[in-house]
DNA sequence: AATTCGGGGCC
DNA sequence: GGCCCAGAATT
């Protein structure tokens, strides 16, 4: 792995290149363990530039672990909209509630402790004890393992865990006592602004190009070496927008599972066509005056694809509400409401005025 | 060890 | 279209 290296030559060269190079982000400003946490948690396969605006209203709106923990969860997902993993925000809420119960309101200057805490893994625990805390753990991430390959021209697979694990234990035994935080900070800058992933690396920026394996062997586009994801299953689905003069019907997603706990505008599987819609609707106790169908779109997750057609539905009045279905104000859907990205191309279609297009007939 | 969790930006 | 991102929980 990290045989054949002289790592305790490139912390020196290393920590004086984080020092010179360092990007200027929001949760440096003022490193508590709780803006710390809070930007750990949000980073997790997240890049810089998307947490970037989400932290900064997040820490305003809920500066304390204290606010954290007794935040509506509606407020809470609201906040988190947009940004995915949404069960980072729940059990980010979780491990407030436990650090106010259980360790007085602060954040554990403890590893292990951390570690016990909901959504705080192996990396995440070893960047806040680090970074908020000086304590001497590795935190291991994608862009330390793109890293420590590459400057050791090592092949092995870095999607498996117990790599991973060898590699916090090589960086354990080199960690400079004093300077755990820039260490690992420049481990991770490295990474995401010279030894960059996708594009050719800048090695000539690079403070260990001296030694660098890859560099030396032009190995950047081998390494690092990662197993291929398997390909995602496709689920189609047809999006309803249902609303009278002032109202639209949403529905909150279950509470486990893709987009748990989020809301979202009617579907069912399958593509419909413009009869089969009406027939679903009429099941609903729905009875639509106007029906326009509209384009189609295309939402890709991690492991699933979601190939959507929609219509779009003027009922005369949404009085008394049915099952799962929830009429709101048009007003408030969006401004209220988290709903995911997955429905953004049909969110425009909101307090649409429909003209006389109506049952049209055929697809 | 494998699968499930989002979303967007860049090749 | 594929890849990857300051990963963790669940199965």
């Amino acid at each position: 792995m990290i045989k054949n290296f002289p790592l305790e030559q490139t912390v020196k060269p290393l920590l004086e290149w984080f020092q010179n190079n360092a990007r200027t982000l929001p949760w440096r400003e003022n490193p508590t363990p709780y803006h710390v946490w809070v930007s750990e948690i949000m980073l997790q396969q997240t890049r810089v530039e998307a947490v970037k605006p989400y932290f900064e209203r997040f820490i305003k709106a809920l500066p304390e672990i204290s606010s954290l923990a007794e935040c509506e969860e509606e407020r809470l997902l609201k906040l988190w909209e947009g940004l995915g993993y949404y069960n980072r925000a729940r059990n980010m809420q979780e491990a407030a509630r436990t650090v106010i119960k259980e360790h007085g309101g602060q954040l554990p200057a403890d590893y292990e402790k951390l570690l016990k805490l909901k959504g705080v893994g192996h990396y995440t625990a070893g960047a806040i004890a680090s970074i908020a805390y000086g304590i001497p753990v590795p935190a291991v991430d994608g862009n330390v393992l793109r890293v420590i390959t590459r400057v050791s021209a090592d092949d092995s697979d870095i999607m498996k865990q117990s790599f991973r694990t060898k590699v916090e234990g090589a960086l354990q035994a080199i960690i400079p006592k004093d300077q755990a935080s820039p260490f690992n900070q420049a481990l991770m800058e490295l990474g995401a602004t010279v030894c960059l992933p996708g594009g050719a690396p800048q090695c000539d920026k690079c403070p260990w190009q001296d030694f660098c394996e890859a560099y030396r062997q032009d190995l950047w586009s081998e390494i690092p070496v990662k197993s291929k994801a398997k390909p995602r299953k496709i689920e189609e689905k047809t999006v309803f927008i249902i609303q009278d003069e002032e109202k639209i019907v949403l529905r909150k997603r279950p509470s486990r599972g893709l987009l748990a706990g989020l809301y979202e505008f009617p579907n069912i599987s399958g593509h419909l066509s413009e009869e089969e819609a009406l027939l679903w609707l009429k099941e609903q106790n729905l009875s639509p005056i106007r029906i326009r169908k509209l384009e189609p779109a295309k939402h890709i997750f991690s492991h699933v694809e979601w190939h959507m057609t929609g219509y779009v539905i003027r009922v005369d009045e949404l009085a008394e509400q049915k099952g799962n279905m929830m009429f709101v104000e048009q007003a408030e859907s969006e401004e209220r409401y988290p709903i995911p990205a997955a429905f953004g191309a049909y969110t425009k279609y909101i307090n649409i005025r429909l003209g006389n297009e109506k049952f049209s007939g055929g697809s």
